[in-house]
Formats: structure tokens, C-alpha cells, sequence
DNA sequence: GTTATAAGTGTGTTTTTTACATTTCCAAAT
DNA sequence: ATTTGGAAATGTAAAAAACACACTTATAAC
């Protein structure tokens, strides 16, 4: 008995990128102006169709170089929706991930080609079809992992000074956090590298920089060591 | 301009459930034997492909019930696996699903139908295309579920004894725990109710019973707790 | 040299987690 | 009726982690 394949149903699937960002205040996403139909004008995620001859990281790192002009960028894979009537023009499942990138990064005329714009988290417009769904899930998935694993640096300029950092980590949890508490976990942790130069934009005295050093934090993680913020 | 989906395209999705239980010694998982090609006569995991009338998680249900006999299962999709050859047979994207069951609701005659056998996570053979991976990806979500979420009783009789209960979650995490501690812990959660009844099979003083107050729990979850263990 | 501003720094308190040993109960054997 | 074997039941002290909290310092601008 072989089992028949072509009886079986084939489906059109979607990838849709949940993309962040920070400016050194509010966490936000990357959201474009869909240029046609269905839904035509209406936000929403970027995203595109797989191809057969790509897997899903394939096809997402395809469509978030197509955004931003990168490649490499940090993404997951966050959950796979299916709802009958999702997207009203064919049944189509799409595959969400989530991806994070240095804002100061954005290509001013990608955004341009796909009228994309970012906005704060908590002053998104209303997306199409399932994907306001998607982004509440993809800030919960994104809030757990910033506290299991060092996946914020993702978010912020190669050098960073403490302040930055805590206020990243203060907005995707959405939560206030004490100074010196918050300065003192970081530096348990021994994974960054001070530098001598300062940031002298944020204050007289100027602060210090800092570089997340991956190599140690592997080296660390090999020996058993676990982030936890 | 209109999003020509006619263009891209289609593929197969196939929904494949790790299906765990518990014989109060042992972690387990359900595997069934093939008997179509590819791969015919190899232990796999239980799947179908997505029909167009319907959700994934109505398929996984479907899945289930034809091998279990069973409804309602706790379940939840883990993650989609999208190798561009996972399949000889043709393009498919599988989106993995585990699943908990009570191993004593299992149904011998499903279990004949589908040549399938339970085995310890420990002693299972290796299976067709990229379902070993699944398994790996399914044990990591069980294990940090089970602290974070009164899951592990599904996969236990109603009624339990604290003793069961420990060796499930030593089972899960693969580690020794403490039983006063454990106790301890579990007894501070507040979320079993402790029966007059005894288990008189474990021992010449018998212990008590157990059952998952899932009233009492939801209660204490809208006033903000966190199961956490 | 005075001032204004954010950076930088440490300790005591509370809570949580861990380690650990003895007594109790009951069926079975005598 | 008494003894015995074996798992069930139980609490406390020590260690570690999390939390709350306020003053001094460095520097540019004036």
C-alpha cells in the first residue's frame, strides 16, 4: 500500500515578519502599507509566499532582507496560523516569525518602496487579517526570551552605555526597574566588555560604553552557564 | 495592482503528533509502525495532512482521536518543520504537535490498528525523516511547560498520589527531587485537593490521593498567580 | 568657580531555595 | 496478640537570591 499523496489537499503558505525595533525609548515594529489587494492601504506585516525550493528560515530571511536591506538579521520562528477564512482570497497558512534589529540600521528607502513605518508598540494601528493576533504573540515570545536568553543587544547599537540597555529591557517588559538592582544583575552575568570611550550625548559627566561580548557568553554557556534576567 | 496568489506555490502540510504518557516509572511516547511507503515498516510519529476545511489544531485533533479513541487531549503545536526534502515523496511542511495523555485511557484496539507501541523516551528507536528532531523539540517544551504549567496532570490518572506525581516530574526533568521539598512546594501552591481515600497498593500504610483542583487553579490565576514550580 | 544634570555606587532586609533525619502507620508474618 | 518491614509523612535551620533604598561624583555650560 502506498500512500497517495495527490489525493491530499495543498495549501498556499505565508510568512509573516514581526519586526522590532528600539529608539532608546519605546520598543517598536516595522509595519507597511499594503500597496494591493485585499485590504489595500490597510497596515500590516510584511510577508510573502514560500517557495518550493526554500525552507521557512529561507523564506523569511528572504522577505526581511527585502524590508531592511540585511541579512543575518536575529529571527524565530514563533507559531504557524490556520484559521479556515484567515486570509479571505485563498486558504492560505502562514508561518509568523519574529525578528529584532538595530533601528539606527533601517534603509530610509526600502522603507520608502514599501511605505513602511515604525511604530510604538502601543500605538500600532490595526492590522489585517489574523496579524494584530500574531503580534501579541510574538511580545509575549519576545518578553520571555529577553529574560532567558541575551537577545536584546539584537536591539541596540553595537556600543550601548547601561542606561540604554535598561531602558530597552524596561519597555519590552514593560515594566520600570530599579537602577542600581538592574546594573548590578548585568554585571554578574560578565558577558560585556566596558570600554574607555563615553557617551557624552546623555549627560556632563558622559557614560561609560559597553560591548555584549558573544564569545564569552558562549564560552560561559558551554561551561553550563545560563542567562537569566 | 492585485497580489496575483495563483503565482506561488502550493505545498502539502502534513500535522505529526508526539504523543507522551506516563506508566509511573518511565516517560513514554507513542510511536506506530508504518505500513505504506516511503519508509514502510520504519516507527514514526503519528500524522495526516491537512485538509482545506480545516485549522491545524482540528487536524492534530483528528490525528489524535484516530489513534487514541480520545477528544478533548491536551495538546498544543510546537513548531513547523520545512526541510525541502524532509519528504522524498513530494514538498511538505510539517507543523509538529505533542500531545498528553493518561497512558491508561489507551485503547488496545487503536493501538493494534496502528501497530502501535509505547516506548520509553529513553529506549525509543530512531525515526523516519525528521520526526527524531520533533521528539527532541517536544521533550524541551514538555519540560519547561511542566514548571511553568499544571500540565503534568493530564498525564495522570484523576486521582494520584504525591509519590506519582514526584516520579512524573522526575520523569519529565530527568533529575532526582527532593520529596520533602517537592511536597513542600506542591502542598504551597494550593491547587490539589487531598481525598480521605489511600492508595493501598504502594505500601502497608497506603498514601493518600490526590486530584487537580482545575476550578480552584483557574480562580487563582485570574487573581494573578503563577503556577511555578 | 558655580551650577545643573545624569552617572555611578553598596548595604541591610526579606524572600526563596536548599539540605537534611526521624517518626508513623498498617498489613503481613509469626 | 505481638513483632516486623517498608513506604508515608512531616519541619527547621542555613544559604542564596531578590529587593528596597539615597547620596556622591564627574563634567559641560554658563
Amino acid at each position: 500500500m502506498l500512500n497517495n499523496y495527490n489525493t491530499e489537499d495543498k495549501v498556499l503558505l505565508a510568512v509573516d515578519c514581526i519586526i522590532f525595533g528600539f529608539d532608546n525609548e519605546e520598543l517598536k515594529i516595522l509595519l507597511i502599507k499594503r500597496d494591493f489587494e485585499p485590504e489595500k492601504g490597510k497596515w500590516s506585516l510584511m510577508g510573502g509566499f514560500l517557495k518550493n525550493h526554500e525552507t521557512l528560515d529561507n523564506a523569511a530571511n528572504r522577505i526581511l532582507h527585502h524590508l531592511t536591506g540585511f541579512h543575518n538579521i536575529y529571527m524565530e520562528q514563533l507559531y504557524s496560523f490556520s484559521k479556515v477564512d484567515r486570509d479571505p482570497v485563498d486558504r492560505t497558512i502562514s508561518v509568523a516569525y519574529y525578528a529584532l534589529i538595530n533601528i539606527e540600521d533601517h534603509n530610509e528607502e526600502l522603507i520608502e518602496k514599501y511605505s513602511a513605518k515604525w511604530f510604538n508598540i502601543s500605538e500600532a494601528p490595526s492590522l489585517i487579517f489574523d496579524h494584530d493576533i500574531m503580534v501579541e504573540h510574538a511580545i509575549r515570545r519576545l518578553r520571555h526570551r529577553t529574560s532567558t536568553k541575551p537577545v536584546g543587544f539584537e536591539l541596540l547599537p553595537e556600543k550601548f552605555t547601561m542606561r540604554q540597555l535598561q531602558k530597552l529591557y524596561e519597555a519590552i517588559l514593560d515594566e520600570k526597574l530599579d537602577k542600581r538592582n538592574f546594573i548590578n544583575k548585568i554585571n554578574a552575568l560578565d558577558i560585556l566588555h566596558k570600554l574607555d570611550e563615553k557617551d557624552m550625548n546623555s549627560s556632563r559627566k558622559g557614560s561609560f560604553l559597553y560591548q555584549f561580548d558573544k564569545e564569552k557568553y558562549d564560552k560561559k554557556v558551554l561551561d553550563g552557564f545560563t542567562f537569566k534576567l
